[in-house]
DNA sequence: CTAACGATTCGCT
DNA sequence: GCGAATCGTTAGT
């Protein structure tokens, strides 16, 4: 068990967070069964300047008022009624940050994801939770782990010794955010380059 | 109370 | 590439 410490989400550059966070494993534990994967795609949220964010210039409502928590917790809402977005809450308490995950590649209990995400192993690994909605499936999270602390035994990331460098990394704006305005251009996208090959 | 809207995914063309 | 699915949250009447 490494988990990553309270001052790696307590960083107040979320933007290096999302880098950061590439190559960490999210690990889940769901009624005592635990999963994970490897984190290759990322997001960053930017509470004070960032239209994009739940929580630009200042807005607090109930679903999200854990932005507003110190960092090193957990942030899920449901996105078009159906999907659930895993968010790492970042900073300290009333800066509002986030990381959204949005791609991971599986690596712990790989039977229990493909049985949750119910496909069968012609469906690729790297195919498997590549995508915001689907990684939480395939990782059981929910809404109700909302404002859950990452230091504890429910959700939690992992430290490795996966660097990711700079050219393994492609950087772009981030996606379906076009309500945004001038900051939709925003380079805060990171995805890791055919991690599937690397590992 | 009502209405509009998503930080998406999947299936079909 | 396009459109439907689907419902909690949000802001406004």
């Amino acid at each position: 068990m490494n988990k990553l410490p309270l001052s790696f989400y307590q960083n107040p550059d979320v933007v290096d967070v999302a880098r950061s966070l590439l190559g960490k494993i999210l690990m889940t534990q769901i009624d005592g069964v635990i999963s994970g994967g490897y984190i290759v795609e990322t997001e960053a949220y930017c509470g004070r300047n960032d239209k994009a964010c739940h929580a630009y210039n200042g807005k607090r409502t109930k679903r999200n008022e854990v932005m507003y928590a110190e960092g090193g917790k957990a942030y899920v809402y449901l996105c078009y009624g159906i999907h659930s977005l895993f968010n790492v809450v970042t900073n300290v308490e009333g800066l509002a940050d986030a990381v959204l995950i949005r791609g991971v590649y599986p690596c712990v209990n790989v039977e229990e994801i493909y049985a949750r995400r119910g496909t069968t192993r012609k469906v690729k690994k790297a195919k498997l939770l590549d995508g915001p909605g689907k990684l939480t499936v395939g990782l059981g999270i929910e809404t109700n782990h909302s404002a859950e602390n990452l230091l504890g035994d429910s959700v939690w990331i992992e430290n490795t010794n996966v660097k990711i460098k700079n050219e393994q990394m492609l950087i772009t704006p981030r996606i379906g955010i076009d309500y945004a305005e001038e900051d939709a251009l925003l380079p805060w996208r990171f995805v890791v380059k055919d991690f599937d090959g690397l590992y």
